[in-house]
RNA sequence: GGGCGGUUAGCUCAGGGGCUAGAGCGCUGCGUUGACAUCGCAGAGGUCAUUGGUUCAAAUCCAUUACCGCCCA
């Protein structure tokens, strides 16, 4: 075995091994718990980042570890055809050959599209394997896939037929440079400086005028109306007036509406229903007229008199340039407001009135919300089920038709002789109306996340009753980033139970952001996106997962570093050598019961075993919570501050002696390291199964041990392992040789010098006397005198003495030992011993305390109050024997 | 404007009523004893943001203030 854990020489085989023994394929079986994971779809021509990592990281643990248990662990990958962002990639490379969509034509554009998908679209998949990921390949699904597709296709006709899909002519959010409608989630609010235009309407019939303030003085264009609040006194005089737009002359109302703000602005605003949500809903309740004055391109429209043809933001220079000219600009102001961007391409999008689908949520998302509240759902963190509630409860329609040419294309055709609308399982060919044949299908596709909401049912086979379908839904944990629980975790639940009467998943477990180091967003922009394939080259897959999945907890986010991917590695190095320490021992050596080893033949072995189980239980425990970072973090100290630094160290000295004289130390250590490698394995699933291969293959009593790792059970605590009067004495003989050390380090003894000493441990003299050769070696003491109850302790001069709970030491160092150092720092001791036994006393002396705390809590105190005046009189007993310093 | 989260060692973070408050990294000193220098041993370092309250007991629960971050409008 190398010295060091080289990964890149185990990954990819092992990876191998288990795809080709099937592992990841669970089998449909009815009398078996199922545990199923449905992975977020990664957009298909994508990269993994380290979100997708993390993502994998921790579907994985939860898959491996209900696997290990015996459950039937599905976890089924799948990619996204992300409608917008994939269609943008393809039109990038077409660009660079000079041709537009446009000039290709839908068919054909479409056709490269998939050529692309082709390509580029094995490259998440392949990512994935790299990261150890063990979901089941045979079942992937991609969202345009015939079974998806079908899917989209029966919800829409169901919803459609239902009432719950419409088409309307409502204000949507437009973005003009993808060209297509957004829905109102798609949105970025960024606040922006800006400046506030007051423009003066002339009053129709008198002479006054009447100043409107606003932020895009471009849209006056469009104004069909001036609205002022009806309770402001201000305008009372000016209801039922009229006033005349500047340069194109058009005369509209001045209106009133409850909606308008007396405190912005000058208390009047103007109305534009056509580019404005809020002036469209004043202009609906007063029927005004709309009049769409900005094209989707961003350019100005006919209607727009002299500005037409001028890209938007142009003309709004224009526009304040001319009305200052003729007086009509009264004032700017300084304004910070709040804009709308394109969630993917950043351009400010324009609120536009257009026809569009869409879908009627209130009623839909009344059982999605009921389901939370009545706990079927469960949301980790729980502070994100109000912010679900909150969101739902306040839902709008979802605007889903896109103008885009790849998704799944809308099942609606127009007729063209009756106007009426076809939409059916089976692409109609002629009009269900009037039955006329010249038709033509709605040229629009869907919102990729109307897709994505079906997926845990679409996956799995619904609308068919396959078998899947029958055993896997619903699926148990719905695992991905909070920044998606709208977008998809909400409309999975309400698509879920809409099309299948049941919720999609009983948990949603939310996890953070990964964040750079100095605790920014990781972005293209920024530059400082870190790749999980650079880190997995460089560190190794398990390295990678430990550092962005120790010591997180749920819903937070979490940075990265190098440092944090280097503690990573070198704790799979640790494992790896730990491991090669205890292979090197056992070959050739003869081994047995090494399954079940009794912790009876020595008191380190029933101390690290019972230690074992202890962190068997809270790392199932702390699983079974979520808590996984918090489970990794406990495996790494035991291995490492238990395991490796002193059990490992004790049974070295064991391995040297006679087995007569002390029993040997191999079943133990042999069994902790196995079942430490299964506890380690569905977060580090490579060197766990490198290791146990290369350590089961040496040993005996082989009965029932699988071949892999991945399918041997997980451990189960034992309540019999468990020996608290073991990991007592341990932790008395590891406080001596600590005190020890410290005193040589202090004093600054060469480690090599051996040291005599005299030791007083009281009751515990067996227990030292059995780990003697431990403390001659760990702390290089030897002649070691142990002494018990009753028996002298002597002080030659110049002593020092290391006063401990359990145990007085005596290191005869006259000539070293600064007497006066010595005294102080026994005094400081008692001090401090003094300190707490008057803060224990005065609590033990309370009637409250006495009588309302719980008995064990009391007791617990009562028992740390006996020890330190235990060792407040040792300490004592020391002083008066250090000889009075003038 | 509404809501949520954070504030604990120099840095990054665990810990969510009863430890002497922990870890990793960093820092200081020592170290080539056949698992590991991707290491070992020892050490320094904290008014648990503020102010009140609840409680026998608060880093932990409640309220307040301050600052930082996020989400929704």
């Amino acid at each position: 075995m190398p010295k060091a854990y080289e990964p890149e020489l185990v990954e990819k085989r092992l990876y191998e091994f288990w795809l080709e023994r099937r592992y990841f394929t669970p089998s449909v079986d009815t009398s078996k718990k199922s545990f199923v994971i449905i992975m977020p779809p990664p957009n298909v021509t994508g990269e993994l980042h380290l979100g997708h990592a993390l993502t994998a990281t921790l579907e994985d643990i939860m898959i491996r570890w209900h696997r290990m248990r015996g459950d039937h662990a599905l976890w089924l990958p799948g990619t996204d055809h992300a409608g917008i962002a994939t269609q943008v990639v393809v039109e990038q490379m077409l660009s660079r050959e000079g041709v537009t969509r446009h000039d290709l034509g839908r068919e054909r554009f479409v056709e490269r599209v998939w050529e692309w998908v082709r390509k580029y679209g094995r490259v998440i998949a392949e990512q994935h394997k790299r990261l150890g990921a063990s979901c089941d390949w045979s079942r992937e699904r991609f969202t345009l896939d015939e079974g998806p597709s079908l899917a989209v296709r029966t919800t829409f006709v169901n919803l459609y037929k239902k009432r719950l899909i419409y088409r309307g002519e409502r204000i949507i959010n437009w973005c003009p440079r993808c060209s297509t409608a957004l829905s109102d989630l798609e949105v970025e609010h960024k606040e922006q400086n800006d400046h506030l235009y007051y423009i003066r309407y002339k009053m129709a019939d008198t002479d006054g005028f009447i100043t409107v303030a606003t932020t895009r003085p471009e849209t006056y264009l469009g104004d069909t109306a001036v609205a002022v609040n009806p309770s402001d006194p201000r305008f009372s005089h000016l209801h039922e007036t009229k006033v005349i737009l500047p340069f194109i002359e058009r005369v509209i109302p001045v209106i009133t509406d409850a909606a308008v703000d007396p405190t912005f602005g000058t208390g009047a605003v103007k109305v534009t229903p056509a580019h404005d949500p809020v002036d469209f809903e004043i202009a609906q309740r007063s029927s005004l007229p709309s009049i769409k004055v900005i094209n989707p391109d961003g350019k100005m429209n006919e209607n727009a008199g002299p500005y037409a043809g001028m890209e938007r933001f142009t003309c709004r220079e224009s526009i304040i340039m001319d009305l200052r000219r003729e007086g009509f600009l009264e004032k700017v102001e300084p304004y910070v407001h709040s804009v709308g961007h394109c969630q993917r391409c950043k351009t400010i999008l324009e609120p536009m009135v257009s026809k569009q689908w869409f879908v009627q949520m209130k009623d839909l998302a009344a059982p999605a919300i009921e389901a939370v509240k009545n706990g079927s759902i469960k949301i980790i963190p729980e502070r994100y089920t109000k912010v679900y509630l909150n969101w739902m409860e306040n839902i709008r329609d979802w605007c889903i038709s896109r103008q885009l040419w790849w998704g799944h294309r809308i099942p609606v055709w127009y007729c063209r002789d009756c106007n009426e609308i076809t939409t059916a399982m089976k692409d109609p060919e002629s009009c269900e109306h009037c039955d006329s044949k010249n038709i033509y299908q709605d040229p629009d596709v869907l919102d990729t996340w109307f897709s994505s909401a079906l997926w845990p049912h679409s996956t799995l086979g619904w609308p068919k009753k396959t078998e899947d379908f029958r055993y896997f839904y619903p699926t148990t944990v719905m695992e991905t980033g909070y920044d998606i629980l709208f977008f998809w975790v909400a409309r999975m639940i309400i698509m879920g139970l809409e099309n299948t009467g049941h919720i999609p998943f009983s948990t949603v477990y939310l996890h953070g952001l990964i964040r750079d180091e100095r605790g920014e967003k990781m972005s293209k922009v920024r530059g400082n996106v870190l790749n999980p394939l650079d880190a997995i080259a460089q560190y190794g897959t398990d390295a990678l997962r430990f550092a962005i999945t120790t010591g997180t907890s749920p819903g937070n986010d979490t940075r990265l570093s190098p440092s944090k991917l280097e503690a990573g590695r070198n704790f799979a190095n640790k494992l790896w050598n730990a491991a090669r320490f205890v292979i090197s021992s056992v070959e050739g050596k003869p081994i047995s019961n090494w399954r079940s080893p009794s912790g009876d033949g020595h008191i380190e072995d029933g101390w690290i075993l019972s230690r074992l189980n202890r962190v068997t239980a809270r790392v199932n425990h702390l699983i079974e919570e979520f808590e996984f970072g918090e489970a990794e973090r406990e495996l790494h100290d035991f291995l490492w501050g238990e395991f490796c630094d002193w059990y490992i160290e004790m049974a070295k000295l064991r391995l040297k002696m006679p087995e007569k004289q002390y029993p040997s130390p191999i079943p133990v250590l042999v069994h902790t390291l196995e079942k430490v490698l299964r506890l380690l394995h569905p977060f580090m699933p490579f060197i766990t199964e490198e290791l146990w291969q290369n350590l089961t293959r040496r040993l005996p009593e082989r009965e029932g041990l699988p071949d892999s790792i991945m399918i041997a059970p997980y451990p189960v605590a034992e309540e019999k392992a468990l020996d608290s009067k073991a990991e007592m004495e341990i932790e008395a003989v590891i406080d001596a040789i600590r005190a020890i050390r410290n005193a040589r380090a202090e004093l600054r003894i060469a480690p090599a010098q051996l040291l005599g000493a005299t030791l007083n441990a009281g009751a515990f003299k067996p227990v030292f006397e059995k780990e003697a050769p431990a403390i001659h070696t760990l702390a290089r003491v030897k002649p070691l005198l142990i002494l018990g109850e009753g028996e002298e302790t002597p002080s030659p001069q110049g002593a020092l003495t290391l006063v401990q709970a359990r145990a007085v030491i005596v290191l005869p160092l006259a000539g070293i030992v600064d007497l006066n150092a010595e005294r102080k720092r026994l005094d400081e001791e008692k001090a401090e011993c003094q300190k707490n036994i008057a803060g224990l006393e005065a609590r033990l002396a309370d009637h409250q305390f006495l009588s309302k705390a719980p008995a064990e809590v009391v007791e617990r105190e009562r028992q740390k109050s006996k020890m330190l005046q235990e060792r407040l009189s040792k300490l004592e007993e020391r002083l008066s024997q250090l000889p009075k310093n003038p």
